[in-house]
RNA sequence: GCCGCAGUAGCUCAGUGGUAGAGCAACGCAUUCGUAAUGCGUGGGUCGGGGGUUCAAAUCCCUUCUGCGGCACCA
């Protein structure tokens, strides 16, 4: 070994060690204690195991089995202790990958049968046992053919793939537990002791070996890890609360909308529902009309040689609907659709029809830009399987807009996109939004020049804007990048709600053009826009975020009157009448019921105000005032009332 | 579309081969009550659809549809 290698402390200090050491004697080296807490080290940011010899300078820091870092050990070590488990249990089952994730890990097999919730139970019993075992972790480093002949041998082709598909680079390491051995990248615990018992399995699902649909479908396991019981508790709470606030439960139970086998995938708003719908399209139109666009409406249903023309035949088919341009046949017998028809399709976008506005008449650069937004309704064929309340639906309405613009102001154009976006979504309290750079796809038009130079527009605008990003490698639009705005709903799944693409293939297809400075015609560029997204998907969003607590200005019914006995019928139609002509959306309820009662249901429905009225109130022209989630009652005069509360009512924009 | 699970009254759910149940909701009657469930009574079902096994099927088998959780795909 070579001479003295220097670690830097996380408190800055710095001291020298013989080349070689781990991090268990550098812990030792400082403390029992601390030795005995380390789970793993933090070499320059990267976390490795705590027997590992150092040979080079560095910084490190111990991670403590209590530190947030250990975390992610836990549960990919968990994933290790589960597959030993199924592995003990149900010989010949194949393991393949199994990575920790966020709040768990997972472990996907291969085996002919199917895991029950039975088994899992079995699993998870078996786990505990091995946890308890206290088996140590020990990294060894294969050569690459005999652990791919180790793993063939064994009958575990998928890791055996995995090897075999490794860069040459990299160095083949297998961690062992005891008898149980798997390929792994690490670091892992110490031992599996560390892993603790505060771990659950959560359920069965399938998944396709490798992300890839035409391969075999193994067998998830979805489990949850924490550093201890009172974590796990909390965390398996948390899932409880968010299931209250699932968006189909509430609008359900709040009456704003539903779904049927009928229409799949489409939504039927019902009058509450359609209220929440109509004041959010009011408000986001305008925000439009405010930021310089024009409205216009395009067809539904387009004959397939714009579609065609478009490239939407070609790539954007498979989700499409197609409907033949003929009567149908009305006998009894034989096909009610020839197939020999022309076809035309429902609309999956709207962009086609945008440019057959745009190219109508002249366009001078003078024009430019041109800011055309549609509330489109617009249909996709999703697989039935992507179907998922108004999250993910078969019917949509964009609050799209189309700008057709010079190249010298995309810059300018998105930027002002994305400031518009920002306020809108400041109205909504929405907090964490997630930006992501889609990047072009495999299947897409337009050269690799023009896509060079549309990414580079918009990771530049983001850049100047100062605005935090990932790249989405692929997930380009066929016609142009994109940003995807993503939000995440009750229970963190995350959703692209809006989006801000690039296209300078769609205008060429079409042949958009505008006569330039120059006299010579010109491309405009076409950015592809939308600030809420689909409406159907914002408002699941936005009635999980709020648990169904709608701010006022988008409650359905804003106020109730509700009185104690009938003597107050007359004086609460007069109340219910004011509120009405001060334009906000009120009901009566003179029902016979106890006011118990009254209060109670319509804090189920989640109205924001109640007016109670008796006698008193009517004698002396007030209501007594009970606001949603709050015990206290107001007693106010009815004219005061009624204007703070037509206040409260207006919309943020 | 793929893997798994589920489908019983408007909602939440019980019912493992022998006459379809409960709570809430609805409806009727009584009750006029001061801030989260007043009492009594009544009606309500092709047990998702189709086929099969059986003397007999909500229950067992096959098939199909839809929903739920993932995967793949995507706003």
């Amino acid at each position: 070994m070579s001479g003295p290698i220097r670690i830097a402390f996380p408190d800055g200090s710095m001291r020298e060690f013989p080349s070689g050491v781990t991090g268990l004697e550098i812990a030792e080296s400082i403390s029992a204690s601390l030795a005995k807490a380390a789970v793993a080290l933090d070499v320059d940011g990267t976390l490795t195991d705590l027997t590992r010899p150092l040979t080079q300078d560095c910084a490190i820091k111990i991670v403590r089995r209590d530190d947030e870092a250990a975390l992610e050990l836990i549960r990919h070590d968990a994933a290790h202790v589960m597959a030993e488990a199924v592995q003990q249990l149900y010989p010949g089952t194949q393991v393949t990958i199994g990575p920790s994730i966020e709040n768990g890990f997972y472990y996907d097999f291969a085996r002919e049968t199917p895991f029950s919730s039975e088994d899992l139970e079995k699993i998870e019993q078996r786990m505990h046992e091995i946890v308890d075992r206290g088996e140590t972790f020990t990294c060894e480093v294969w050569d690459r053919k005999e652990a791919i002949a180790f793993f063939e041998e064994k009958g575990e082709v998928y890791k055996a793939e995995l090897i075999t598909d490794l860069p040459e680079s990299e160095t083949i390491t297998v961690y062992r537990q005891g008898e149980w051995l798997d390929l792994c990248r690490g670091p892992h615990l110490p031992t599996t002791k560390h892993v603790g018992h505060a771990f659950k399995l959560m359920n069965v699902a399938g998944a396709y070996w490798r992300g890839d649909s035409s391969r075999a479908m193994l067998t998830r396991i979805y489990g949850t890890a924490w550093r201890n019981e009172k974590e796990l508790q909390a965390y398996l709470t948390m899932l409880e609360e968010a299931e209250k606030r699932d968006h189909r439960k509430l609008g359900r139970e709040m009456d704003l909308y539903h779904f049927q086998e009928e229409a799949q995938g489409s939504c039927f708003w019902h009058p509450k529902g359609y209220t929440i719908y109509l004041a959010l399209e009011a408000y986001i139109r305008r925000r439009l009309r405010d930021a310089g666009y024009v409205e216009v409406k395009t067809p539904q249903l387009i004959d397939n040689k714009l579609w065609v023309a478009s490239g939407h035949w070609g790539k954007f088919r498979e989700n499409m609907f197609v409907v033949p341009d003929e009567v149908p046949n009305t006998e009894d017998e034989g096909p009610v659709i020839s197939g020999e028809a022309n076809l035309m399709a429902l609309k999956p976008m709207n962009c086609p029809a945008h440019i057959q506005i745009f190219n109508q008449g002249i366009k001078s650069y003078r024009d430019l830009p041109i800011r055309m937004a549609e509330f489109g309704c617009c249909h996709r064929n999703e697989a039935h399987g992507a179907l998922h309340g108004l999250m993910r639906v078969r019917q949509m309405t964009q609050d799209d807009a189309h700008i057709f613009c010079r190249e010298d102001q995309i810059t300018q154009e998105v930027k002002a996109f994305v400031e518009l976006f920002y306020a809108c979504y400041r109205d909504f309290g929405f907090e964490e939004i997630q930006i992501k750079l889609a990047t072009r796809p495999e299947v897409r038009a337009g050269s690799d020049e023009v896509w060079d130079r549309a990414e580079k527009a918009m990771a530049d605008a983001l850049e100047v804007l100062g605005l935090p990003f990932e790249y989405a490698p692929g997930d380009g639009a066929f016609y142009g990048p994109k940003y995807e705005f993503h939000l995440k709903d009750a229970i963190g799944r995350s959703w692209q709600c809006g989006t801000c693409q690039l296209d300078f293939v769609l205008p060429e297809r079409l042949g958009a053009t505008y006569i330039g400075e120059d006299g010579a015609k010109h491309r405009p560029v076409m950015i592809h826009r939308a600030i809420l997204g689909t409406l159907e998907r914002f408002i699941g969003l936005f009635i999980e975020n709020c648990a169904g607590k709608l701010p006022l200005w988008l409650a359905s019914v804003q106020c109730v009157v509700a009185t104690i006995t009938s003597d107050a019928d007359g004086y609460a139609r007069q109340v219910h009448d004011a509120l009405r002509a001060a334009g906000i959306r009120a009901e009566l309820d003179l029902r016979n019921e106890k006011i118990n009662y009254k209060v109670r249901e319509h804090s189920v429905q989640k109205v924001p105000a109640m007016f109670v009225v008796g006698k008193r109130e009517a004698e002396e022209r007030t209501v007594a005032i009970r606001r949603l989630g709050e015990q206290a009652q107001n007693v106010v005069g009815l004219d005061k009332a009624i204007g703070d509360l037509a206040l409260e009512c207006q919309p943020p924009y």
